[in-house]
DNA sequence: CGTCATTGAGCCTTTCATATC
DNA sequence: CGATATGAAAGGCTCAATGAC
């Protein structure tokens, strides 16, 4: 295996010293036509690439760019809106990376701590709460996590659990009065907040609360909850507000077990907006998130802050209510199949 | 803010050369314990972290692998399976980051040159085709893409399109003759397999070929599709083969409004088995792969490469069918529940 | 002559200061 | 004196060779 050719030896083919290899590619300083095409040429030949670290190393850039997450599966945009930053990160020539961190606790402190302290990073992209009493990085850092001070306003406005409020005054709206949370797992933030947010709008909107039940963020765990929950309630007109579509599909199929039919005897809300969710019979009523537009301007921001430049406008509202079927509204311009008979 | 502390701070506090720092970090050399203790107690105040560029220049080892793909979105547990990777790499103290490639192709091939050529990665793992030719890497690579020779046997019996044929002779066994295919989109080698296997099985088993068409990977699209495809032709008993759970759930519903029933009229059949298809009414009939166990394979191969050490066992069945009501199959243990009156 | 610690060279690049025609 | 090209240092680290006791 041939050791990759360096700047050196382009210098060498195109009969120049190794410093005006340097000038031609950063295409700074005064060279003439003919040298610039001679090492040009001697670059194409010998595929020469310069290497990244040395580079770094003398100029104290990296172009690197990180985004942490814990978890590339669980929020079905989540990820796509990385993809999506990324787009903006390219045309400005920083390379984003996503780096998984640990899920565990203690591993991931270790996993957190070598991104912000290797100075690999110009710039970290957060979408995990971060701990950075000591600070041990130089990189410019935005966290968009529910968690954080920092961003709180606008990840709480525009990614955070207010949808639950007004997902449920319009429920009550519709006539319903008694409720239902299906929460996902309560290790994560994100669950927490959704859960507190539907305590909350039961009180204020002086509905009935008939129970909070832990879900994980799991079907097989939500079928059995649904199959479960207290025998001789009266499900009638209840209104299940789950934690996402995951749990709201498996809430609708365990109640229609118990006889009780989505949206005719009791409504149905989800959240993610899954890709099936609009298509499955009930169609989904759930909340939708903009995660490329939230991952774009997340990573815009970023960007400004690591060019210290002015960060961009707030994006706007990046959350919607999708009203369907299982909460027995017809979607515009779909026919309604017909359900049943 | 602070420039970062260098070995040579640490030295300095430590009362030591730089060189005792740098053993005592290694853990090479002889060093009394005496001094070894200093060295760490001084690493600690000054939160020293090596930085990664200079020791990368110097050792010629990055400690960093990437992981490629294009569409961190689109298959549920395809980047799932990244983090599964992760975990193996990390316990083997390799930072294993992942690399959003561009969908365009010109684009695309910038972006993945950039990885190959930087110098920075000790190892790639790649779940797109890559163009190896000029092979302008060091670097280790794992090609995990069903267009590649490299491992293009196990890739195709571990997650190819094989199980099109299981699921058509199933449906077959079940009595079904007239088959339609809903391609995914065709731009991905995913898709044409797909398609392939489908016409293929078609051929092998002598069934009837109603038609493929091609829907994106979009709900929306299938819909229309369904809509449109031939008024007069007769959909009573067709089984329909979808390229995923996504057109799968829109094929449904779009069956639904013709007055086609699943499974009394039609059955179904989709592809990765995403978390809401088992619950969903009818439950997705669907090939469940396991990303999680294929991407900590990934992950061991390309780590055991890039140590020259033996390559793991192949992973076994990845691929599995779930035969469930959306084909009229009733899966074990869930009570099937009253789907229509 | 072991044990522990240090000196110095080199990895590849950028950039300032200097040399040449 | 312009217009081009070059020498040499620096950046943080590792490791072979060398020094001090």
């Amino acid at each position: 295996m041939p050791r990759p050719a360096t700047s050196k030896d382009v210098a060498r083919l195109a009969g120049v010293s190794q410093t005006t290899v340097s000038y031609v590619l950063r295409g700074t300083g005064r060279i003439s036509p003919q040298t610039r095409r001679r090492v040009e040429e001697a670059c194409e030949t010998l595929h020469y690439r310069p290497n990244l670290a040395a580079q770094s190393m003398r100029t104290g850039r990296t172009g690197r760019l990180a985004i942490l997450t814990a978890t590339p599966g669980i929020s079905p945009g989540g990820l796509l809106s990385a993809a999506a930053a990324a787009t903006v990160a390219v045309a400005e020539r920083y390379a984003p990376e996503i780096r998984v961190v640990a899920v565990e606790p203690e591993l991931r402190a270790e996993s957190v701590h070598d991104v912000l302290g290797s100075g690999s990073f110009e710039g970290i992209l957060s979408f995990i709460p971060l701990d950075l009493e000591h600070d041990p990085t130089r990189a410019r850092v935005v966290v968009m996590s529910e968690a954080f001070d920092d961003q709180m306003r606008v990840t709480d406005e525009r990614i955070g659990a207010q949808p639950v409020r007004r997902l449920m005054s319009g429920l009550a709206a519709r006539g319903h009065r008694r409720f239902l949370h299906l929460a996902g797992d309560l290790e994560y933030l994100s669950a927490r907040k959704r859960r507190d947010a539907y305590l909350a709008a039961v009180a204020e909107l002086g509905l009935t609360d008939l129970g909070v039940h832990e879900c994980g963020w799991s079907g097989e765990r939500t079928l059995e909850v649904v199959r479960s929950i207290g025998p001789d309630l009266d499900l009638e007109g209840v209104a299940v507000v789950a934690a996402n579509d995951i749990l709201a599909s498996a809430a609708i199929r365990g109640l229609l077990e118990r006889g009780v039919r989505v949206p005719d005897h009791a409504v149905v809300t989800g959240w993610d907006d899954m890709p099936t969710s609009a298509f499955q019979v009930p169609a989904l009523t759930t909340v939708g998130v903009d995660f490329a537009a939230f991952g774009a301007w997340a990573m815009r921001t970023l960007i400004a802050r690591v060019r210290d430049e002015p960060e961009p406008a707030d994006p706007g509202e990046l959350q919607r209510i999708h009203w369907r079927e299982s909460t027995g509204d017809v979607p515009e311009g779909a026919p309604h199949p017909p359900t049943s008979g």
